[in-house]
DNA sequence: CCGATCGGTCAACGCTTGTTGGCCTACGCT
DNA sequence: AGCGTAGGCCAACAAGCGTTGACCGATCGG
């Protein structure tokens, strides 16, 4: 293990403050130096602990979604479980949002995006739907569901989107998410 | 109406390497100096006719979606159809990815898509969905699916959403889409 | 045929950005 | 106590940005 440094809360308040604006604002317009302000600290101090901004931006956008395991559950409610845990997850910290709107405009986000969804989503879709090699097609149906409605509420903030309460939220999208996971293919 | 001024060719340059820029880079990296490049002609030119860089993107950003009247035909088949429509108005030139990548790091992009599916995605959903006061949630859970759909296959490029082929896009989402439209409420 | 207007270029402005290197301070080990 | 090193600040850099205003040639109506 290695040994806490004394700059550990200096890194820290670094990431809290890249997460926010990065979150807020996209890649470009969150700049280094409004996020050092934030941190209460010199702009200098983020290239030294993080090498540049790109590699700000990805320590600052790693991220576990600690999705369930579906296949202990019943396999009825595995729509409406999905939905609520991503929306929890997207409304705990800024990580997600964060992650929507640099990948968007930014290559490397992108990249990102992919890696996080491929690696942490097709395996769960892997345990549930019927035929295994139609796993990513599912998995991407799923993120497409539930990355738009994310788009709609917490990112563009459709007025419609914003005023539906979380449960009308999950009981329109989980029997899609459902469907899109479980159902044979149309 | 107004005469056919000398300069619209160039106009219409500048408006058209706007929409590619704005579509491939977004707000921030969309510069004023890379557009006026492409249309080849001088960055001056591009602020005495749009103003600046907001009026440049108000301009290009002018979209009408052309949505059928859906009144017209048979109720079973308006989800197939609508995701057809907007997966053909995708694909045919890139002021929707424009506009997407605009709008979600860019406050007056977000307003310009609100206004954009709500003065037109809403009246359509006002005519076929059971109860009249449901219709904006109706619009924006549509919204919701087919913005998702083209954030993964048009934007972040999921390679799973990329592969798949158009008429197993529109197998998939029609069926949500008719479910958003016109089932009751659950 | 001449002058006004239009389409266009050029050079510069003030500002912000990511990034760098030098310098100072204060902690922690021996 | 003393020294090395880690944590931090400051000032500056080159480049790129949106935007401006002066200037020039062509076009065209009277």
């Amino acid at each position: 293990m290695t040994t806490a440094r004394r700059s550990d809360t200096t890194r820290a308040a670094i990431l809290e403050a890249a997460r926010e604006r990065f979150a807020a604002d996209g890649y470009e317009r969150a700049t280094i130096r409004a996020i050092a302000r934030d941190a209460g600290i010199d702009p200098s101090m983020v290239m030294r602990y993080y090498g540049n901004k790109e590699g700000l931006f990805a320590a600052a956008s790693e991220i576990d979604l600690a999705l369930p395991t579906l296949g202990a559950l019943p396999s009825k409610h595995i729509g409406a479980v999905l939905v609520n845990h991503f929306l929890d997850r997207w409304e705990r910290d800024d990580v997600l949002t964060g992650l929507l709107r640099v990948g968007v405009t930014n290559e490397a986000g992108a990249a990102r995006m992919q890696a996080i969804f491929g690696a942490q989503l097709g395996p769960v879709t892997l345990g549930v739907c019927p035929r295994p090699e139609e796993a990513p097609a599912r998995a991407a149906l799923v993120a497409s569901q539930i990355l738009g409605m994310a788009l709609a509420r917490y990112v563009l903030r459709l007025p419609p989107a914003v005023e539906m309460s979380r449960d009308e939220v999950v009981a329109w999208l989980a029997p899609t998410v459902q469907r899109y996971l479980t159902a044979e293919t149309p």
